[in-house]
Order: C-alpha cells, then structure tokens, then sequence
DNA sequence: ATTACTTTTGCAACCAAGTTGCATTAAGTA
DNA sequence: TACTTAATGCAACTTGGTTGCAAAAGTAAT
C-alpha cells in the first residue's frame, strides 16, 4: 500500500524526483528538508513511493540508502533495474541505462542483481 | 599497515577463514566469538587483514559488511575481485568465480565495481 | 461549512552496526 | 628479564534508520 493522500509533503518529495535525474540519498533528503518536515516522514513517504513504482531504492558502497525516480514500474512490479554508478570522489550517484549480462551460476536461482559501478564522473575527471 | 602480531585474536580470525570458502558477516563473528574476544577487537583484525590482502570486504543488500579470504591479493593490491551471491533464504554469502564483463561508460572512469547476485542457494532450492 | 473517518505526521525514544579515546595488557626483541 | 610499542577491552559515542503513540490534516459525505 503506497501513497493515498496527496499531502505537502508527499508533493514536495515528488517534486525533487521529478526535477532530478541523479539519485538521492535518504541523508541527503532529511539534510535538505531539515526545515520542512520530519525524518521520519522522509523516510516513510519514500517507502510508500517505492510500493507505488514511483522511486526505487539501492545500498551504495558504504551501506547508505539511495533513491531514484522509476520508469514504467508500478505498483505491481519493478521492470526498472539497471546498474548504478557513484563517483568517489564527489559522491555522486545516478542510475545508468545500460544492460550487465548476469551469467547463469550453476545450482543457484539468481532472482535479481545489484550493480554498483565506482569510479570518477564527467565533472570530476 | 596491516597485522604486525600474530596475537591470539588473530589466530583465531584467521583459522575462521582458513577454514570457511563462504564469506562471514561482521555481526556472524561478533556473536560467534563473543565469548573470546570484543567487538572492537574484531572490527580492528578484520581491517588489519584487509589491508594486508588477506580478506577483503563487501557490503549486502542490506548494508552490512561482510568478510572472505582473497586468492592471490597482497597489501601493494587486491586483485581478487568477483561478484558475491546471497541466499534470500538462509542469508549464506559466498563468493563467485565468474566474470561479469563491465561495458564502457562514456564520460566516466570506472574504477571498480560490486556485483551482488540474489536469491537462492543450492540447499534452499 | 461541519462532521466523521482514516491516513499521515511529529516527536521522542529506541535500535543496531560500527567507531573512537584511553588506560591496560601482552607480543616481540634484546 | 626488562623494554618498547602493537593490540586489546571497555565504555561512551555516532550514525542511519525504526517504532509507538498522540496530534494534525486529507477526503468525502452531510
Ligand atoms: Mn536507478
Ligand atoms: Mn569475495
Ligand atoms: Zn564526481
Ligand atoms: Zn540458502
């Protein structure tokens, strides 16, 4: 059950996904709404956005929560997987549209994968 | 600068993974040497023998670290690097001897990357 | 507009994983 | 054995994230 009452908060959220290609991560969000609403609310709209199809969510390197806006998911299923990429050295992470080929494992069931690439974006080469 | 005394903890860590090709979570050992050693303790060893080539790290999908020995990494490099799968089932982690071929980027460098492959293990199957 | 109903929010307290500072212990070496 | 310094234990702390509950705010019917 995802999103059901179109409040401030929830249009304030959906507005920065919207205006944001990149990822964001939950640190950032509570640091830049600090003034608008509370953590706790950050973290449970994200959470309804994600059972709707409308934000994915992914670990980076040192365990934090990322998240970045969905396309052609639902509620009923997550089709939007592809691999992510932070830069080292500024931090940066967005989604990348490109397909890794997972090979088959023998006498394993591989039933999704996360990709994380690492290394130095375009700005910060 | 890595372990410099074969001290008691140490032994014991490493005689853990000598004996163990799957990986181990941080949390796995703190509570299996409870008894033996604190959790600092461990924590530390466990950076020491990564910077020395003997084990290296990865994060799960749910942000914890986890340990595996390396084969044929030292402390000049660790070369040893493979794609981890975790059992959603039992939670078991190991690490993967297959090559997952990274494409090209444009407009960015990428320097390293983490592959996690999820789902079920041969005994969960 | 008022009411009634239910979702959503804020807040404070909590939790788990991991880190830090510092005094004490114990390897390695001569 | 004595000396030096790496390693450890412990308690306190930090950080990211969660929970319970009362108060606030959507939504729809009246
Ligand atoms: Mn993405
Ligand atoms: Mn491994
Ligand atoms: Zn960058
Ligand atoms: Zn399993």
């Amino acid at each position: 059950m995802g999103v059901i009452r179109k409040t401030k908060s929830v249009e304030t959220l959906l507005a920065i996904f919207e205006n944001n290609k990149d990822a964001v991560s939950a640190v950032q969000l509570i640091d830049l709404l600090k003034e608008k609403m509370n953590k706790t609310t950050i973290y449970r709209i994200l959470e309804r956005l994600q059972n709707d199809g409308i934000v994915h969510s992914f670990m980076d390197k040192d365990g934090l929560k990322w998240y970045a806006t969905c396309h052609g998911c639902s509620a009923k299923q997550h089709i939007d997987i592809h691999p992510h990429f932070q830069c080292q050295n500024c931090g940066k992470v967005d989604c990348l549209s490109v397909d890794i080929k997972i090979p088959m494992i023998p006498n394993r069931q591989i039933n999704f994968s996360q990709v994380l690439l690492i290394g130095k974006c375009e700005s910060c080469l």
